[in-house]
DNA sequence: ACACTCCAAATTGGATCCAATAATTTAAAG
DNA sequence: CTTTAAATTATTGGATCCAATTTGGAGTGT
């Protein structure tokens, strides 16, 4: 799978961005078993950086370690989904609040052509446009820790992006709220950009939680 | 150090609660270099374990892994504590939030004897039951993965208590800062407790980062 | 047919071993 | 005497090995 073993020292970091990149599509499904054996396999490493990087992933909340019984894929479930979107609405209003004093114009047509592309961009590359939209706005804020929580919760949240990806409403919606987001930016208008942000998180949790509701009803 | 090995399959966790405690209470200081030949001396066990630990802690903040270099206990500095004062800040007013609604007078006097318990103990240990205290008025929330975030929060504050601990006012401001919190608890006041809880956190962020400030100077 | 026990296979956790990289010391030259 | 180059040492990253725990199944008795 990954033909060319790169340099020491970054083996374990690959791993775990091949194995989040799986989680997050939904290519390794909610509560599958995790070997090691066979992880190592299809990295073409031993068993050791793959121990490694499921250490990280539960760290990141994708994968839930259990002594002695080895790893599996992080359940879904709509409490998650609710606890992610409430923290998700603190962070991120507090990003946006710490960025829009240092936004330039530039930065923001940066983030209305990514805009731009989600609304053309298939299904499967809309969660990670949707996070680099967002990060564009609070890359101003220089807040590393910060970026890097609100990264972590959106790789969480983007797992229940699969179940109404194909929804139109929702895309629309977000789109006229990035759309709503982006103007605020503009205008340096720090209130507006943190309710636009807040109510933008709130409204797609809400939307989400229902699709999922919907299919955990048809799973059962 | 450790006389017993544990149960298989948690030695990698007693390891990580130890060294975070080292770390916290400043045993292993900021900078320090994290030997696995040797923590795995002090641990009675081989080096494997050791590395699982030092990813766990990287993922929380408090050590930084260099490839092929080992690990060092994370340097502290002035932005790292704005930063999580201020994620903090939007965190905790998040928790009182969701929690004031379902709070009982019994977990309000449990709180409250815990901050009985604050203002006679020795400063070493201020730290712990200062997150205690926090987490038990959020408990009723129901919110474990926030909880996990605001208690690795305090983790990182900590560590700056140490160049504060002895003076008295901190300790006064935020006994009173705690009983007007307990008070606005017993009144089911959200929005009072939500302010009480941010102004407390930002106003213990500018003192830490004053006296962190001379600290530093000193230093160069 | 069901439950229980015991045994074998699978799998993880920890120890050890080896190779690659970084740090340090020594040696040499200007 | 200082500075640079080479070799030696220390330390990490990854592979392999072994022991402990869990899982699944076969067999037995009720």
């Amino acid at each position: 799978m990954i033909p060319k073993p790169p340099q020491r020292g970054d083996r374990a970091q690959h791993v775990v961005d091949h194995i989040r990149e799986a989680i997050i599509t939904g290519t390794l499904p909610p509560g599958s078993a995790l070997r090691q054996e066979e992880l190592a396999a299809t990295h073409a490493s031993s068993r050791m950086p793959i121990r490694e990087a499921l250490r990280t992933l539960s760290a990141e909340g994708l994968v839930q370690l259990i002594p002695n019984r080895g790893a599996i894929v992080a359940p879904i479930d709509v409490e998650e989904l609710r606890e992610t979107c409430e923290m998700r609405e603190a962070a991120e209003a507090l990003a946006i609040r710490l960025s829009v004093p240092h936004l330039s114009n530039a930065q923001i047509d940066l983030a209305a052509s990514i805009q731009k592309q989600i609304e053309t961009a298939p299904p499967e590359e809309l969660g990670s446009l949707n996070k680099e939209f967002h990060c564009t706005l609070y890359a101003p804020a220089g807040r590393p820790r910060l970026m890097a929580h609100i990264s972590s919760l959106h790789d969480i949240a983007d797992r229940y992006l699969r179940f109404t990806l194909l929804h139109l409403d929702y895309i629309d919606r977000s789109t006229s709220e990035h759309q709503a987001l982006l103007d605020a930016c503009y205008r340096r208008d720090v209130e507006e950009a943190m309710r636009l942000t807040s109510t933008h998180i709130v409204e797609a949790g809400k939307t989400l939680e229902t699709y999922l509701r919907k299919h955990l009803e048809t799973r059962l």
